[in-house]
DNA sequence: ACTTTCTTTGTAGGCTGCCTACATGGACGT
DNA sequence: ACGTCCATGTAGGCAGCCTACAAAGAAAGT
């Protein structure tokens, strides 16, 4: 029973497609191709089938899979006790991280980290809020977020929550509303919001605003970078929903708490089971948990 | 982080020596010294030092050789999963057992996996109750036996208690004390006596017997083979101690049991766990209990 | 002290296996 | 019907592992 056969199943059970494994692996699709035959030769079964226009794993292949998942955690776990002995966690680990929690979690990780032998490779990642998981296969650590505490996720994944961010009511410093301490959802919904798109978390508070008042907000635009949501508030009457954390960096925009709903995000960190064996990992990984500590007191 | 170095250190934690390696796994001792090489170079440690006329392994080595061993674990859970789905348990199971326990428990066993595609080969092994744990390196089951119920065991294997056999007295079927039910301590302390080599389980018979009589006993022959045993009874009028299962074949020899003393020995399987894991393994560890247990109520 | 023996290690060379480059064929969408 | 995307087949190159042989070091016997 070949290690390399059933990480190779593994990973075309994780990314559906010989090319993709085979750029996944740098290597070509007939080299992947070659191998999968040669798995089945070894284990004296068909592993894949004809699926439209790729191919997919038969019941056989999946079994396979599954057993390679648990060969994997073993083996990453060899790889911890060894960085363990040598005292030393030490490698590249790779983050990718929404950018706005990036922003407020990255500067202190890489501060604690700063005498570690670790080098952090973080990629910013602004999908939707499910899309987040299925980047695990290439990523050490997912750094996510939710409208709710706890997100589904796979078998072989596991989830650390890091943070509760509360959402907050941006506006122009001169904006009428920026007189009071909060605003409620009757303040807002006859305003011209800019929004996101959507499927991404900061949509939940747009739909409590809704839901409370009984009526549509009107929004105008859909944008996910939260400087350029900034840049239109500051400049004109709209709204936005903005994270408490990564407050607004000039003078002219503020943010002001919403009263009557719970409105917050979740940051979590996303990661499978083998990746999270390794002991830089962790290491990077409690980093962000402490750093995200520091903020938790003003979650208010 | 290869699997073949690790399973390499394993095998060296496990034998000791390079050629005990080169030779278990079919290769020149220069292949392996080269391995050895390899895996230092991958893994920036020493793992080997020189130690007299051959190499032990160094602390590193031995953290690895340890990892290897849950890796072993997970792979062989691996190919018992497989062979669950498939359905079938098959290939080669390799046996070591002593000969007076294969002799009551190996008819039966066979008989029950008559119709698995399993083949058991068999090797019997007759030495000191200490040498047998010694073996599961080479076989996937030892059967062995002791006097006591729950012998020694290493952190990687496991053991299965099968039997308690009594341990009756041997001697010809014309011996004066042949007409007793029952023989006692003071029957035997001064008769010649056909004994075993020193360390081997029947020998705490004779010292019971000693204990009890607080006489030393007369050990003319000191021999193994129980066949042998026999025949020197037969023909004379020594006694010796032979387990019950496998009672003498003619009619020159009887067995009565000793009476005032709790005589017998324990038999059971040692098992290394990863090979414990393969589902052929465990069906014919299976047989060899349910073959025991019809035994079991005979033990008295 | 010398030799024998057992062990590990070095070197040269062959073989196997994996991969790349390129070409082919099937399935889907336009 | 065509282009595109995906998987696969073939030929050849390259690396890695192994064997055969030679050599060196350490222990034990003479």
């Amino acid at each position: 029973m070949d290690v390399r056969h059933l990480e190779l199943l593994r990973e075309l059970d994780d990314r559906g497609s010989v090319t993709a494994v085979a750029t996944a692996t740098h290597r070509t699709p007939s080299a992947v191709s070659q191998q999968l035959r040669s798995a089945e030769r070894a284990f004296g079964a068909p592993l894949v089938e004809p699926r439209g226009r790729g191919l997919r794993l038969t019941d056989a292949g999946r079994v396979l899979a599954a057993s390679a998942r648990d060969v994997a955690v073993a083996l990453a776990q060899a790889e911890a006790r060894w960085d363990e002995f040598r005292g030393r966690a030490s490698g590249v680990v790779s983050l990718a991280a929404l950018p706005s929690a990036a922003t407020f979690l990255l500067p202190g990780v890489l501060r604690e980290l700063a005498d570690d032998p670790i080098e952090v490779v973080c990629t910013d990642l602004d999908v939707a809020e499910a899309a987040y998981a299925a980047e695990v296969v290439d990523h050490d650590i997912v750094v996510a977020h939710s409208a709710i505490r706890t997100p589904a996720h796979t078998e072989d994944t596991v989830v650390r929550h890091l943070v509760r961010e509360p959402l907050d009511i941006a506006m122009a410093a001169g904006h009428p509303l920026a007189v009071l301490d909060r605003v409620t959802p009757d303040d807002l919904v006859d305003l011209p919001w800019v929004g996101v798109p959507l499927g991404y978390p900061f949509d939940s508070v747009r739909l409590a605003v809704e839901e409370a008042t009984g009526r549509g907000v009107d929004v105008r635009q859909r944008v996910r970078d939260n400087r350029l949501a900034e840049a239109l508030v500051g400049a004109g009457d709209h709204v936005a929903v903005l994270p408490r954390f990564t407050a607004p960096a000039g003078d002219d925009v503020v943010l002001r708490p919403l009263a009557g709903l719970a409105s917050g995000r979740h940051v979590f960190a996303i990661l499978r089971k083998d990746r999270a064996e390794r002991r830089a990992v962790r290491r990077v990984l409690d980093a962000l948990t402490s750093v995200a500590a520091e903020f938790a007191p003003a979650a208010g």
